[in-house]
DNA sequence: TTCATACTTTACGTTTACGTAAAGATAAAT
DNA sequence: ATTTATCTTTACGTAAACGTAAAGTATGAA
């Protein structure tokens, strides 16, 4: 089974070698409920939706999300019409997720900092090997 | 054993509580040659240094990076003076694990546009239930 | 027709990062 | 003196996220 992308439908191979993951992958992740392709016999069919929802997941494990975080959250980006009184603990738990997200990046940020002060001081201990050396200026 | 900051070492105990991880953390850290504590008797005895490579080990987990890389970064933080000829393959090191970083970065941030987007879509869902509906303005 | 390819299911194996007893030593408090 | 708290080592257990091998089916090319 071959690319089709024109009528958007993938074979397991198609996506697993577009994303750089193995077919076991996709097989777990839909054994875990993160994806459902259609079945032509046994073979499975991966829609554009089901490549969007991949798109998704490795998304999240790029991020250290679980896959069970990357469930939770790709479940709102679910289709379907939802039922309004469920809106509000969808919305809770969004924000959840954004905070979480939000202080990991302070997180980043911060060490990111601190990796770019030390690269400058070794760099500096690299060009004054000598201690206690007369800068001279660089023209 | 209990707490002796001015003198700046901790019990196990002591750390494991303030940075919320249990003392089988630390063992377990210590076992893979992340924290070299030392001893009183049986007993680990940590000090300001090794509750500073905590800090950034722990920084490292929430971030997704593995022990391993926790320890790759980790020792380019250690003290002592590394030999000059390998300074340069220290801040390769550095730069990659930064790169990493960066990229890493990028994609929370991506992620965190993708969240704010569906929140104000949802919030605006809740607030006009009903489709084609006129807004009135709030005064 | 036979071989190569792509697909399937089933199932055991592996790594990481600890959790969770079990069994004992030591020291302070009652 | 005995309980209580804190510490130790040893060791088996576990959840997540796949890897890997076995054994079989289906299809297209040589």
């Amino acid at each position: 089974m071959s690319k089709d992308s024109l009528s958007g439908s993938y074979s397991i191979t198609d996506l697993s070698r577009e994303f750089a993951v193995t077919p076991r992958t996709l097989r777990f992740y839909e054994e875990k409920g993160l994806l459902n392709p259609k079945r032509s016999g046994k073979n499975r069919i991966y829609s554009v939706g089901d490549r969007t929802r991949l798109r998704l997941i490795l998304r999240g494990r790029q991020l250290g999300l679980s896959l069970e975080e990357s469930a939770e959250v790709i479940g709102l980006y679910a289709p379907g019409t939802p039922n309004h009184e469920q809106l509000h603990l969808l919305l809770q738990k969004i924000e959840e997720k954004r905070q979480q997200l939000v202080s990991q990046r302070e997180a980043l940020d911060a060490m990111l900092g601190d990796l770019d002060r030390w690269q400058t001081n070794f760099e500096a201990a690299l060009k004054a090997p000598i201690a206690n050396h007369q800068w001279r200026q660089k023209v």
